[in-house]
DNA sequence: CAGTGGTCTAGACCACGGT
DNA sequence: CCGTGGTCTAGACCACTGA
């Protein structure tokens, strides 16, 4: 990538996180980043935005760019994040196990949740997470096969996205999410270690390609003590209509 | 407002919501747009990246914007949103009842968990929400009187952000939230119908004012069964760092 | 008042998709 | 090839802040 705003953004981003730029410090002005980076004025203020969006500035006209306190407490494990890059953020080891890796019709009205469309074939993916020897996520992976073609053992206890995203460049552009608590199932007791809890956290999540093609279903259930959502959102009143 | 990128962002959003522009439809180009408002393509390109970020289309570069389907599920109830804006856009009705409306001292550990700095006053509400009859929320807000000076109970059922917003013109930057499931407490039974759960879906939010200073802590604790988070998230791998 | 960010413009060149 | 969106530039004017 050699984007000048993107490398500006990673580079302000990585001052911000190393402590260069402390929280409560300004940023250097538009107009100082414009000459350090010898580029207009646009392509700082694209920089910022995501900057901005991410959680690591604020800021206030006839002020400047404040930076945030990133590390109030564990950030941004929002937006469409793959399991592997989750336990590296958290600094956290967990061991995958793949439990199921077959190829399933979508036929009748079983796999309606899917909302896969009829006579695609698909994998099917069940994969649990341990951390400290205790199996608390069950994963559910539902993926079109006419995306993904091969799919071994290895590639699953590994990372599925790294597999999709590097190897077979297949773009994914976003994801609707949706957590709830449900009472926990015949298949939840037996692949996770659930102590005395009869609910689970659900993460249901539908993946797109670009091509606005849905391309994934996955069904994340959490012991309901190990489970944490974290999000930043910035509030934009204007942004709702009527 | 009268913003042309977010006069023409609202414009095509509508558009979109009426059924103007269809899923899968190609909105205009930027080109055709431009002329359509008569602004520059900038303009344009600003309210089309709102469109995208909100999850209204999706880009294609040489080929348009789509329009996505909007309606797959419930949608976004995602950022920050207040309860009334929230059962606005369900559709429901909900029954906001105030339980408690006082003001504390912040000293000591007891309420270190609101991040708050010590000796500041704030307000304490306990409010319950009710549907078909219900209590199945039990809202904790504590805001710092130092920003709100009066407060009363019709406020409180009524819409808190509706007046900080509208009446107080406080203009709220963005907020941390955290979700997770608890074991239920004292409170959540006296408050809430729980039927036989012994958990509850808790959201804890963290709201910052534009000049970056805390304002406000809320918990939100939820029936598990009428639980529901909905999400709308874009990838950007670039967007994460090392 | 000078300096900051917020909005808007006009124009350029590139990368991609479909013909 | 042309039309699409993606990046980048240079310059203008405004609104807000703080001295």
């Amino acid at each position: 990538m050699s984007n000048k705003y993107l490398t500006i953004y990673k580079e302000l981003a990585n001052h911000i996180k190393n402590g260069k730029y402390k929280p409560n410090d300004l940023l250097p002005s538009e107009t100082e980043l414009m000459k350090a980076y010898n580029v207009s004025r646009d392509t700082i203020r694209k920089s910022l935005n995501i900057l901005t969006q991410e959680g690591y500035i604020q800021k206030a006209q006839g002020k400047g760019s404040f930076v945030l306190d990133i590390n109030r407490f564990s950030f941004p494990v929002s937006g469409v994040v793959s399991f592997k890059e989750l336990g590296k953020r958290l600094g956290k080891d967990f061991d995958t196990d793949v439990k199921i890796l077959e190829c399933i019709e979508i036929k009748g009205n079983k796999y309606a949740h899917l909302n896969f469309n009829k006579n695609e074939t698909a994998w099917k993916i069940y994969r649990t997470r341990k951390i400290d020897n205790e199996n608390i996520i069950l994963d559910k992976d539902f993926i079109l096969k006419k995306y993904v073609k091969d799919l071994t053992y290895d590639i699953c206890k590994n990372s599925l996205y790294e597999y999709i995203e590097n190897k077979l460049k297949l773009k994914i552009a976003y994801a609707k999410k949706q957590i709830t608590v449900e009472k926990c199932t015949e298949e939840d007791k037996m692949y996770l270690d659930l102590k005395d809890y009869d609910t689970v956290a659900v993460v249901k999540s539908y993946t797109y390609l670009e091509d606005t093609n849905i391309f994934q279903y996955t069904e994340s259930r959490h012991r309901p003590d190990r489970f944490v959502f974290v999000d930043f959102a910035r509030r934009n009143p204007f942004f709702d209509i009527s």
